[in-house]
RNA sequence: GCACCCAUAGCUCAGCUGGAUAGAGCGUCGCCCUCCGAAGGCGAAGGCCUCAGGUUCGAAUCCUGAUGGGUGCGCCA
């Protein structure tokens, strides 16, 4: 049930009957108009922008066809008033008994109120986290964890099918460096005296991976070469790595419906694959790349490369896919990775990265549109840093210094429901100012706190109802006579609620979960106002003498909490019962 | 030098993809606790939406340019 859709159709309706008695044209495109929320409520609860959209190729004055229109839409019941105001608006008020029918809709289809059916069962890849497994999660992943996370349950609210997938990047350089790193740990574990030079990781997390490979070998890799064990330390420090990465995720609530291997790719005749549907379309070629201009490598020279001619899908500068001793560039592999989403049957990719990725998104752009002929969309949404405060002072974070802050460290100070909330209430595209102290602080300027205290009201009244022989079951409540319901106050928050279903399908369109914490924010604002109202009005207050009453009452305050509910577990956070 | 992201109240940020008089919290100032939860509530002040052009019925939103900040830029992933 979405409210505004229901209105728009009644407005196209309407725009349908004008031209079938002559006085609008036919054939026009009724694709721009919409009903939205005005923002001044003077104006009324809806409005249409159809008379001035229509205005231009109706050849017609706005008012005039809002004049038409108003007549036609007036008569419908469901509507109160309809009034033409500024430059051509159709204001419109509807009838109090649609507002009141909104309570016992959310009772009705409980946390599944607000669901949408916009993404038609659409398959949507959401690749996030991605972390290299050569340590800990830090904050800056949290983030585009809990986002990428979000995001997926947004999706599949709004009727995507929907896959949550981690790209591993176990095929490098970097891992090689792990390994190295955990054979100087699995020395010191067999008492040997190391040094961890440039190009090691000297992060204390990899002692116990040393000691672990010292049980499990034995003394078996003491004075050998790399090539002894060099890819067995590989394939067990990056085991060890994800199973830490995994439970870090499982810590802050994020789930992976698939790990993808980039390992899994080399030898296997993927990249390869990939390489060669690309060398299919003439996109494959041997040249000389250009030095970038005014910043010019001290130690550039001209080198004939394999390249991928990206900018025929809009990339500024042909790319390298391979190295000049042969082997494939970083680049390659997640070419093929991609090519395997595409593959699939994806109807859309969608890649979190971080911010320090922004130059790659062109490249991994033209690269799907070429894989898949321009078929497969791909969203790449870039996640800001987190800058750190304790107290309102900066919190520094070094990796030289072993200072950098973990996930885990996060989610031990503040719990993966803070975490999630706060890392949520701004844009991915914004940074992010998170101080330990506030996001625990008990506070109205503290979202998290504001909309969990919220929950936790209507389920404190709904605890006193039940004390005083009141049935405040969803079905008793759903019965109950919402008619009574009728101060502007409390049609203003059913109001609100009506917007919901309509937030979804804003908020999944845009790929913007952040919008789900913000709009979550003001419902739980206007439900704090509705209960202060009750300290000078009785009448409004949600527990009343007669017990009729207060159940039409509590049914709407349980239909805020239900709603509540229903955002904070797209957010994957959990809504409190009690905060005392 | 080039590309991408950003610029909205003193501060931190929203602004529903082009709508009407641009919003919230903090901070400031003034009121208010006999009241279902005062870890609060009500109200006021506070704006050249960085600047300059353009598109149109209409721009914080879209386009161009400028300024300021962030990120990145061929055998590192």
């Amino acid at each position: 049930m979405n409210l505004f859709t229901d209105i728009r159709a009644l407005v196209l309706s309407a725009i349908g009957a004008l031209q079938a008695e002559g006085t609008l044209p036919e054939g026009l495109n009724t694709a721009p108009v919409t009903v939205e929320p005005p923002r001044d409520p003077l104006h009324g609860d809806m409005a249409t922008n159809a008379a001035m959209v229509l205005a231009k190729p109706a050849r017609l004055k706005p008012r005039d066809i809002a004049e038409a229109l108003a007549t036609r839409i007036a008569s419908d019941p469901r509507v109160s008033s309809a009034e033409v105001a500024g430059p051509g608006f159709l204001n419109l008020r509807l009838a109090p008994s649609l507002w009141q029918a909104l309570p016992r809709a959310v009772l009705d289809r409980g946390a599944d109120f607000g669901r949408s059916g916009m993404g038609q069962g659409a398959k949507v890849n959401v690749e996030y986290v991605s972390a290299n497994p050569t340590g800990p999660l830090h904050v800056g992943h949290t983030r585009g964890a809990v986002f990428g996370d979000a995001l997926a349950s947004l999706l599949d609210f709004a009727g995507y099918e929907v896959t949550r997938e981690y790209y591993i990047n176990d095929g490098g350089a970097q891992v090689d460096v792990l390994a190295r790193s955990v054979y100087l740990r699995y020395l010191e574990a067999h008492g040997q005296a190391v040094e961890f030079a440039d190009g090691t990781y000297p992060g204390e997390y990899l002692i116990a991976v040393g000691e672990k490979l010292k049980e499990r070998v034995g003394d078996r890799f003491l004075n050998t070469g790399e090539q002894v064990w060099l890819e067995e330390v590989r394939d067990f420090a990056t085991a060890e790595m994800m199973d830490l990465i995994r439970e870090d995720l499982a810590m802050l609530g994020v789930r992976m419906d698939r790990f993808f291997s980039e390992k899994s790719l080399y030898g296997t005749g993927r990249i390869e694959a990939a390489i060669e549907s690309l060398k299919d379309k003439g996109l494959i070629y041997r040249g000389v790349l250009e030095p970038p201009k005014g910043k010019t490598p001290e130690d550039w020279e001209p080198r004939e490369q394999t390249l991928f001619k990206s900018t025929e899908h809009g990339d500024d500068v042909d790319r390298p896919i391979m190295k000049s001793d042969g082997a494939w560039t970083y680049f390659s592999p997640d070419i093929a990775y991609h090519y395997d989403k595409v593959q699939r049957g994806y109807d859309q990719l969608i890649d979190v990265f971080g911010a320090d990725h922004g130059g790659y998104v062109k490249r991994m752009k033209a690269a799907v549109s070429a894989l898949s002929d321009g078929q497969t969309p791909l969203d790449v949404k870039l996640i800001q840093l987190v800058k750190l405060f304790k107290n309102g002072e900066p919190f520094k974070m070094s990796k030289r210094a072993g200072t950098f802050v973990t996930l885990r460290d996060v989610v031990e100070e503040v719990g993966p429901d803070v975490t999630r909330f706060v890392m949520l209430t701004r844009k991915n595209d914004a940074p992010l100012d998170f101080d330990f102290d506030k996001a625990i602080e008990q506070s109205r300027d503290n979202p998290v706190f504001y909309v969990q205290y919220a929950h936790a009201r209507v389920c404190s009244v709904m605890r006193k109802a039940a004390q005083a022989g009141v049935d405040v079951s969803d079905a008793a409540l759903s019965a109950a006579d919402l008619s009574v319901l009728s101060h502007e106050a409390e049609l203003g928050l059913m109001k609100k609620l009506a917007e919901w279903p309509r937030l979804i399908e804003i908020a999944a369109k845009g790929h913007e979960p952040h919008k789900v914490a913000i709009w979550l924010n003001e419902l739980a604002s206007d439900l704090h106002g509705l209960w202060n109202r009750g300290h000078d009005d009785p009448t409004l207050r949600f527990l009343q003498d007669d017990p009729a009453t207060s159940q039409s009452k509590i049914a709407l305050a349980r239909a805020v909490a239900v709603v509540i509910s229903a955002g904070l577990g797209i957010l994957g956070v959990t809504p409190m019962e009690e905060m005392r």
